[in-house]
DNA sequence: CTGAAAGCGCTTACAG
DNA sequence: CTGAAAGCGCTTACAG
């Protein structure tokens, strides 16, 4: 009655050797048991399972990546302030991708938010202390120290999209933003509209210039009244559109670098009387749920970030195994709807 | 050249012994310097710090916990599908709180989500295999055998909100959801309303029962088709709103148990062509970002929810060190705005 | 197939 | 204040 109650009992907690007691035989089969059961009679294998039961044993993992060297476990290393995680739905997809790929290899992903430089800091303490045999980086930013301390220290790191500047130093998957952004800024054109705008990512980022680059590639160098950068946040969206509607009142379109900052952006044009698309058409970027839960729905570029996430978690497990690192770039796709 | 690019040499890490032939010291001096450095001489602090600097020396963690039994970190489970915690803002500030208090204790929080049974039971395992030193349970439901598995393990938990059927086994920190849940419906009978609905939360949840116990408490037993429940999640609201409706055309204001159901119960009565307040009133529940952003805004019963974190921290800390499991429960305040 | 032994990289009494 | 030594709990060749 009071032992089920209250504080459970710190007993110390069960070794192999307890169990190797228990069973009747050394400690070496018992790892060996505990390692795919390779070389063991099946007697010693039936011991030792129900020894593992009768005492409740648990691996200690300290003890076992001292040895191995491998903890078995992944960061997932979001370089952005907390509240842009649970804003955007990507990283929502991203995430999950990752941690089910991972799972499957029976890794563990750890989710970190490197938002402030003190997180940026001890987050790389974290990962370099040998906590994690590798790391997800996610969204980070071009001059961000983290991606140097990563590297420098060896451990394996793939990003998702291009590392602007270590292209050559890290894994990377990617989706063909630049060809994305093209097919998008194409399209608008060939629906008669002459007078488009385009709200960019942070041009730190690859998803911020090269979707500005495909831009460029389909309608030229753009009036500069006609480019405004966002943060990939529903509130930067709403705010350059804003800005684009002083700038440019006459605009008939506008390419939006991500579905999050369309939706802001279509909301600032109700607020003026715009209706989308008869006056003025918005294209997306990304296909994520926002894209269908807007209305209009969202005309986008779709990146397919379940692969993303499978493509991450492959490179990301032979760079583990000692390969050099490559680059996976996917397709996008036009996704023709309501909004444009 | 080739030195700079591509995969940086896997060199082997420098270890303690490293450094100490280095400063010309003995492996112990070097640790007394990395756990504190007391009892060492000026000039060997110096000398070690130096040799520290000059060979990149980061400590193996894993070493450290396999002999101080303590891995300096601690898990925060989230016992919800991911999605959860992507849209309900109060994870968002209760995650940012914990982390915080943590850190200033040089502890690392790992953000670990158990949506799945297979989620449960990897993240059993992981964390009581030691890579944590305890962990803080979040938006457990009764019945999980999450709880059971941390407790009878040993480990040190710390639940947010009363742990159904575990109120004596772990330690727990909740907002006093009755005594809120009793203001919020006394306020809005003051008001002259007559038949108040309410749309509650998972009735496997403190949040779900104890809110509408206070709801009870002030109003008496309700006819059953005044009750529906939903999950917390928006598109519950949007739904138990579209049921109440149905049951009780009649009614005339609705307490609802969180303040992102109560933003979908707005839009099903916007829909359905009621004024909010004027036809019907609506409580919400949390105060959070949600409250503001709605509208109209959110009357609401205000729970502390960044002082639920530091107490969480400080209940973790203490089962930590060995302590007793115990509560903490924090005062609850309605928050008057437009929607009642 | 199995056991004895070395060793992973630390911390921490214990002498000095 | 400092060094030598034991020991944390595992895995993995190495003999047998």
């Amino acid at each position: 009655m009071t032992e089920s109650r209250g504080r459970a009992p710190r007993r110390p907690r069960p070794t192999m050797d307890d169990v190797a007691q228990v069973a009747g035989v050394s400690r070496g089969t018992v790892s060996r048991v505990l390692n795919g059961g390779h070389y063991v009679s099946a007697p010693a294998l039936e011991a030792v399972q129900r020894a593992i039961r009768k005492t409740g044993y648990v691996v200690n993992q300290h003890a076992r990546s001292l040895v191995t060297q491998r903890s078995d476990s992944a960061a997932f290393i979001l370089a952005e302030p907390q509240d842009r995680l649970f804003e955007d739905p990507n990283f929502n997809i991203l995430l999950r991708g990752c941690t089910q790929a991972l799972a499957e290899r029976d890794i563990t992903l750890l989710l970190t938010i490197a938002g402030t430089q003190e997180d940026r800091k001890r987050i790389g303490r974290y990962v370099t202390a040998g906590h994690v045999d590798g790391a997800l980086l996610v969204s980070d930013h071009a001059g961000s120290p983290l991606i140097d301390e990563l590297h420098s220290r060896g451990l394996p790191v793939v990003a998702c999209g291009r590392p602007l500047g270590h292209e050559r130093d890290v894994s990377y998957v990617a989706a063909d933003d630049r060809d994305g952004a093209r097919q998008m800024a194409t399209y608008l054109r060939s629906r008669g509209h002459r007078t488009i705008a385009i709200i960019t990512g942070p041009l730190d980022t690859s998803g911020g210039v090269d979707r500005l680059a495909g831009y460029r590639d389909a309608l030229g160098e753009p009036d500069p009244m006609l480019v405004v950068a966002g943060d990939y946040t529903r509130a930067s969206g709403e705010a350059a559109m804003e800005q684009l509607l002083r700038q440019a009142p006459d605009l008939d379109a506008v390419f939006v670098s991500s579905d999050l900052m369309a939706a802001g952006a279509i909301t600032t044009l109700h607020r003026a009387g715009k209706r989308v698309p008869a006056d003025v058409a918005v294209g997306g970027f990304d296909d994520s749920a926002v894209a269908t839960a807007s209305v209009p729905r969202l005309t986008t570029v779709r990146q397919p970030l379940s692969r993303i996430s499978t493509e991450m978690v492959r490179l990301l497990l032979t760079s583990i195994a000692g390969e050099q690192p490559s680059a996976v770039i996917l397709q996008t796709e036009l996704v023709v709807r309501e909004s444009a």
